[in-house]
DNA sequence: AGCACGCCGACT
DNA sequence: GTCGGCGTGCTC
């Protein structure tokens, strides 16, 4: 009964867990899921309490410093959900609890804390799709909401962007008549370790919060919901790569609790799973649903500009009956390019190789990969020459050009960097980064300008952003939405314009049937990165054949290529895909590969499981 | 990850 | 002859 060993483990790529012996003052208040610090590798760490043991095969151990919480923090479905991550998406345990935690807590911080009686709610946990907006579906949720605090469950509720927080905050408050609980990571430590208490404790009923909220260790969570899923924000990008649709089912499965997706567009992966759950969609019907039209580009070859004649026109009405426009232009900055006339030398940054974007409003010149900028060079650097020519348009090019023709309008930009939102403007150009921002300003107008870049995207998931994206824009418009296209026979445009959505994922998940693409593969992205582009591809390609040899492979291998951003910050990046049927059978056969790998010379290798 | 141990080049 | 490069291996 009494253990005297610990075992332990820690936020370190390294498996683990290690035994340390506990101290007898410690003995009566150490638990599995306990914080402790320990001395590893003669530092003192934050580690992980997993097991309790009357001995240890390991001939010299050593004693575990303190132990930082009263009662142990990370409780049995803790565990169980960072277990299942770490081994989905090739972490180690520790790694695995440090993101599902909030930063104070991977620090040397004791907590006190006292737990409140846990009600035991008799459920059978449902998997629920409202189909459209948030603010469609909203009085359907508020009822769903409602319904889970009467039965004394508590909620999660995830939004993408931290730019929603605040407006969907005002909606909970309203709808449940009770505080709700913001996890964020960006309002201060002290005020993260009080949230968090209240969440641990059982006093806050509805917690809202972006992706890592999707943790949160509500004793009794009776819904989970999950707003847009399709964002890509879901998807943590630093490795340990977990996605918060994944880890919202697999508490669904060990928690019982309900999970309900919001989202007038969800990714064709979420599509799948629902039809194979039999979840039947409960359509949000939107109040007001803007027009659709498609300008065809090449209808105005002749025309060298992002504006079409039809638009200057529909745009020009728009002002003059008061209504406000907004562009849509996915490339910041002035130009896109600046070349020499003289010797043809075209400005590129040294570390990510993509030409160097002119930012007017700043005067510099800047990488949109890697943040460079630099000032505007007078003379080539190359041959001197005094005539550099900058070339391609972007939004704040857009902006001085559409000044010019519409003197009358108020017009404004909004990328990434934008912090206020202009107001009083009525002709708004913006990147993708508006997209959260949508609801704070009524556009009569919305328009799409060259959206052919964001379709031909050699990237299988393209057409499912597109139709999310055109869905979302279009239920901002208040009268018209319209994209100017070289394709307006694709799918995704098809789709929108029509609004059939099972037509669209019907043909998108047949697409993805065909060329053996998720959800009905798993893929595996090795990642390999470093600074020397020659050592990088050979050791890519060494992995590749050693992989491919491996017997009974239960996984298709593709050769070693290039990442979309085959250069970024000084790193060369290669990328080999696998595809399988299970994840754990594929993990299993190829980790004792990559273990050898980690530690090569000058490149690093990460694991991202179904990115 | 980080840190120690270990075997080969330019320095007082 | 030593100082130190970073390749390899381990962390209870």
């Amino acid at each position: 009964m009494c253990h005297s060993i610990a075992q332990i483990v820690v936020g370190l790529p390294v498996a683990g867990p290690f035994d340390y012996s506990i101290p007898h003052h410690l003995r009566e208040h150490i638990r599995v899921g306990s914080r402790v610090v320990v001395s590893f590798r003669s530092k003192f760490r934050v580690g992980f309490v997993i097991g309790l043991l009357t001995e240890t095969q390991f001939p010299r151990i050593k004693p575990l410093s303190t132990v930082l919480d009263n009662i142990p923090t990370l409780d049995e479905h803790f565990l169980k959900l960072t277990w299942d991550l770490a081994q989905y998406y090739a972490c180690s345990w520790g790694e695995a609890i440090e993101v599902a935690l909030p930063a104070i807590l991977r620090d040397k911080r004791e907590i006190v804390w006292t737990p409140q009686p846990q009600i035991m709610r008799p459920t059978e946990p449902k998997i629920l799709f409202y189909q459209g907006s948030l603010q469609a579906a909203a009085k359907t949720v508020a009822q769903k909401l409602k319904s889970i605090l009467a039965q004394g469950g508590g909620i999660i509720f995830l939004v993408p962007e931290i730019g929603q927080i605040m407006v969907v905050k005002e909606f909970l408050e309203k709808v449940c008549a009770v505080d709700v609980c913001v996890l964020d990571r960006y309002q201060g430590v002290k005020h993260e370790l009080t949230q968090w208490l209240a969440v641990k404790e059982g006093r806050a009923r509805v917690v809202l919060g972006t992706r890592s909220a999707v943790f949160a260790m509500m004793p009794d969570v009776g819904l989970i919901v999950m707003v847009d899923e399709e964002n890509p924000s879901y998807k943590q990008e630093p490795s340990p790569f977990y996605h918060a649709r994944q880890v919202a089912l697999w508490r669904h499965k060990n928690e019982q609790c309900d999970v309900l997706f919001v989202s007038p567009a969800p990714s064709a992966e979420l599509w799948k799973i629902l039809k194979d759950k039999k979840v039947v969609p409960e359509i949000c019907a939107e109040k007001h649903l803007a027009d659709f039209q498609v300008i065809d580009l090449a209808n105005y070859k002749y025309q060298n500009m992002l504006v079409s004649f039809p638009l200057q026109n529909m745009i020009l009405e728009t002002l003059v009956k008061n209504g406000k426009v907004l562009l849509f232009l996915n490339r910041r900055g002035f130009s896109t390019s600046t070349k020499c006339n003289q010797c043809g030398l075209v400005l590129k940054c040294q570390r990510c190789n993509t030409n160097l974007s002119f930012m007017y409003s700043k005067k510099k010149l800047m990488c949109h990969r890697c943040g460079f900028s630099s000032d505007l060079p007078k003379m080539c650097p190359q041959c001197n020459g005094s005539y550099l020519r900058s070339t391609g348009t972007g939004i704040e090019k857009l902006e001085s050009e559409l000044a010019r023709i519409y003197p009358q309008a108020q017009v404004a930009t909004f990328d990434r960097g934008a912090k206020t939102f202009s107001k009083q403007s009525n002709l708004m150009i913006a990147t993708a980064a508006v997209m959260p921002f949508l609801h704070r300003a009524h556009f009569s107008l919305i328009a799409v300008l060259d959206f052919d870049g964001e379709i031909n995207r050699i990237d299988f998931r393209a057409s499912s952003r597109v139709f999310s994206l055109l869905i979302r824009l279009r239920q901002a418009a208040g009268e018209k939405l319209l994209v100017q296209t070289r394709s307006p026979k694709h799918e995704s445009i098809v789709a929108a314009a029509s609004l059939d959505a099972d037509t669209f994922y019907r043909k998108e998940l047949k697409v993805r049937r065909e060329l053996n693409l998720p959800p009905y593969a798993q893929v595996m992205a090795l990642a390999l990165r470093g600074t020397v582009e020659e050592s990088v591809l050979t050791q890519a390609q060494e992995l590749y054949e050693q992989l491919k040899g491996i017997k009974g492979k239960g996984f298709e291998i593709a050769l070693p290529q290039p990442d979309v951003i085959p250069k970024l910050r000084d790193k060369f990046r290669y990328t080999i895909m696998l595809k399988g049927k299970i994840v754990k059978k594929m993990l299993a056969q190829v980790e004792p590969v990559l273990s050898d790998y980690h530690k090569r010379k000058g490149v690093i290798l990460t694991v991202d499981v179904n990115p």
